[in-house]
DNA sequence: CGGTATCCTTTACGATACTG
DNA sequence: CAGTATCGTAAAGGATACCG
């Protein structure tokens, strides 16, 4: 019995792709390093990652709402609201996001500095 | 003397947005985290990572190398031999993200489920 | 308020061909 | 072998308008 499904990145048909991805995404490392803190609606959320419209918003949190990582709620009041937080699940990849969005915050000199270096040499 | 000056991934033009970019880009992410483990010609690379073209590989490989996290060691020698490694600041990045990728890869089977029961829903 | 639908532009990406 | 150059397509993304 061979070993063919334990799941692997690197295999372009490996469901874990399209996951990464979304957790990955440009977006979606945002909103789920936002998520972390606290819950949000729509439009908060859509204040507190800059530039990002509503349409990709709306997109990701369905992509993540979807996979597992994002609670979606909506009251039915009126004018309607909608607040978005995270699944256990989602608390787990939100920590890992972040912590590296953080890092590389942390890193932001380092970086420029080695930039520096590679343009100066071509 | 305002605090303007601490990088914020939620800013629009944070230069930690475009950092962040490469490292959880589609291809970035496949290559730290193969490099995690050893070092990597550019041949070899390509076939480890699953679906990657010649040009994206040389492309993701130059930002992140730009960037201070991937070593290039060309070796004057016929037939031309590179070498891909990683520098200390790019082992701290790829250990998280190849963090990121395993919890994935363990999280397949949830992440399903979940679809399952989104896509039943509607 | 929290979206969707539409249109349009830009970027990402892949395939192929070529070079030191 | 390790790329670069060129081209064409597909996907991502933004702007605007509209709706429950």
């Amino acid at each position: 019995m061979p070993e063919t499904f334990a799941p692997d990145v690197n295999r372009v048909d490996c469901p874990s792709r399209i996951i990464l991805e979304h957790v990955t995404s440009r977006w979606g490392v945002l909103v789920l390093a936002a998520l972390l803190d606290r819950s949000y609606r729509f439009s908060e959320l859509r204040r507190h990652v800059g530039g990002v419209s509503e349409k990709m918003l709306a997109q990701t949190l369905q992509a993540l709402e979807r996979d597992g990582f994002v609670l979606r709620d909506a009251k039915p009041v009126i004018p309607p609201r909608v607040d978005y937080s995270l699944t256990p699940l989602g608390q787990e990849v939100a920590a890992k996001v972040n912590s590296l969005a953080h890092w590389v915050e942390s890193k932001v000199p380092d970086v420029m500095q080695a930039r520096d270096q590679y343009d100066k040499a071509r």
